[in-house]
DNA sequence: AAAACTTTGTTTAACCAATATACAAAGTCA
DNA sequence: TGACTTTGTATATTGGTTAAACAAAGTTTT
């Protein structure tokens, strides 16, 4: 969008970056504030007095003095308004109320029988106005709603393409922005799931993060210098058709050799594989009592986990990555094989500071994201590059 | 940087943004200016008053009237000032002494005898300086320097690694800054090269690009919503060990199956391979010939080639694909079995509006971009993102 | 050729947000 | 009690954009 300067900007800028600070730092005052954003006290205070007019911050008593007139506390105010954030799974809807710190106020779940776009669309309603009527009164009510979708979604909310529920060109966003009359996000699945750990799990306040989600296929959310790195269309991070073997295994997607046929929960569909169980959470039981198979295949799982993440760490140099998605579950087995190759293939200038860590939302993390991701639309964020 | 609003930020927004529009549009007029940029006519012409003042944009007579006054045609002055651009190559040294808008006034070239850095800093220094004698007389003299550079390079111009120079932790960009007393950037070689393609040669307004630099090893620089993306440290796109054979061939990096030892020169040094000659430039004038063994092995290359490509691709979802590097001068034997590749394996949103072109500034790509790199950097460029 | 209209670029006055400065309020410390 | 500190507000100033009027220099119509 073009954007030229003037004083509307200005006040924009410093309005944004002045309830960012509150709602990162509170309860801070107002003097803090302004000493950690570097604008003068009387615009802080100015400007602090237009967001308590908007029902977004708001004063909470005095605090300890430090040798002087005590603070009066500045509160985010989380209870201003609600967001819905919505993981769609192959076979499984969640949805949560929360409110705008990305506190869980409600929680719904539902098994999908299949994936027609009608059927699914009317169980998502269905939740969503569910959840909608559970919603505490608040000034603003329901502010947005944010869908993670396993697939890949273009910046205009548009699911071009989720292949494990055969949806092609739904655009989801506009349907649901004229049923709920709420701006509605969409984000794919792994993004949302880094915008979740970013903001309330194992990432916090890291800048540069690499989320991998890995269930029924691979799927990446990246984090560059703390925002969420969406790339030329919004669909950056399809890395589940990485190429890893030149030569190998057909793919669905008319390529081989992908990483998802190695490191994903597709692994399981291999006949002539002899493995106990067909699912993530049936495998942990048998390795919980040390079935050879089980084992050896969450070995191997672990191992092509890792050269797909070295690949993806040799282009974005990430300081931390986040494994998420089903396959998270079998972290006490997947964790050892994947560090040690990853420790083996990587550049020396990579090995330094880089941390590999599993979800800390476990399965809370995509929905919780997708709300973040609405709420964010609803506050604003404006930025300045120079 | 932290940055906040004021209103010298506004009018360096503005002035910003009516300098560049001036650049790419010129010859403009004001009134032109006031219409594209959406800024008041009096806003352009106060900060036109400066930038003529400043001496970046002059006055050229008057235009074409279209029913009413002439216009008085704006310049963007390239004059104003000159950068030298330089590209390191393991075995040669490159640079160019540019003005303003990236036209070339000199040439230097040289061949390196050895990598000790003494040594090609001296080299380096002497050329530098052999080109700020013959530089024409200007307002601001020589604004900066550019440097591309085969290896991977940080945030503040410190060459971190490059392997093929033997090179570790070189802080080049203080060392020439106090040497030449002005800024000075340095750049990985590939993003140096995409900068060249953005801004002068095949890729021109392109918004999403993949600059794919494919020499004696392999990089990428990657261009997202017409701006290099550099990724966390500085360098992203480190591709040439992005692991395609998940068992192959030991590489140096100590990973296996990297993409730089199946579609680079490195593959020429294989004792076994039957071939008539060992570098790009002897192999062309075998496939000019027809000789088989040339023929199958740029063969070989291509697809390779493709392969990498697509996992690119796949991540990143360019509009264009530029191929780089000494290889590129073996277009005619690479292009088919590269283009094959790559629309065998990609997904089908990629494959629309997908073009894969070789570089058209050929050698001079690297350092006219490097140049360019310095140009920007002197004239500065200041982004709102909402 | 004169009058009416168009387009370009400048001048003027108004507006508005941030800022420095002064100041009031409310605390701590000796 | 009195000096000092810290917090937060009030006031005047600064400096940028802007709308509107205007001047200058064309073209088109009558």
């Amino acid at each position: 969008m073009k954007v030229t300067g003037d004083q509307a900007l200005v006040k924009k800028i410093n309005k944004s970056i002045i309830l960012h600070t509150i709602r990162m730092h509170s309860p801070i005052s107002r003097a803090k504030v302004s000493e950690v954003t570097g604008l003068n006290k009387a615009t802080v205070s100015n400007l602090v007095a237009e967001l308590c007019g908007q029902q977004l911050v708001t004063e909470a008593g005095p605090g300890e003095s430090s040798g002087g007139r005590k603070p009066l506390m500045l509160h985010f105010n989380e209870m201003a308004g609600s967001v819905i954030g919505i993981e769609l799974r192959v076979k499984q809807l969640k949805a949560v109320l929360c409110n705008l710190g990305g506190g869980i106020l409600h929680e719904r779940d539902s098994v999908l029988e299949n994936h027609d776009f009608p059927y699914v669309l009317g169980q998502m309603q269905q939740m969503i106005s569910e959840l909608i009527a559970t919603a505490p009164p608040s000034h603003y009510g329901l502010v947005g709603i944010g869908v993670g979708v396993p697939g890949m979604v273009d910046e205009h909310g548009v699911v071009l393409f989720a292949p494990n529920l055969g949806w092609e060109m739904v655009d989801l966003r506009s349907i649901l922005e004229s049923a709920f009359a709420v701006p509605v996000t969409i984000d794919n699945e792994a993004n949302a799931g880094a915008q979740g750990e970013l903001n309330f799990g194992a990432a916090r306040d890291v800048r540069h993060l690499l989320y991998i989600s890995a269930g029924s296929g691979i799927g990446s959310g990246i984090i560059i210098g703390g925002e969420l790195y969406k790339g030329a269309r919004g669909y950056a991070g399809e890395t589940g058709h990485m190429t890893i073997e030149a030569e190998g295994k057909p793919c669905s997607c008319g390529s081989r050799g992908c990483w998802e046929l190695y490191a994903s929960e597709k692994t399981y569909d291999n006949p002539g594989l002899s493995l106990p169980a067909r699912t993530t959470t049936g495998l942990v039981k048998y390795a919980l009592e040390g079935q050879p198979d089980t084992l050896s295949h969450f070995n191997s799982i672990g191992e092509y986990l890792g050269i797909g993440v070295t690949n993806l760490i040799n282009s974005f140099n990430p300081e931390l990555i986040v494994i998420g998605g089903a396959l998270s579950e079998a972290e006490p087995w997947l964790g050892e094989p994947l560090r040690r190759v990853v420790a083996e293939r990587t550049l020396p200038y990579h090995k330094q500071q880089l941390e590999i860590t599993f979800s800390r939302l476990g399965s809370r993390g995509t929905m919780i994201g997708a709300g973040f991701s609405a709420v964010m639309h609803f506050l604003g964020n404006i930025r300045v590059t120079l």
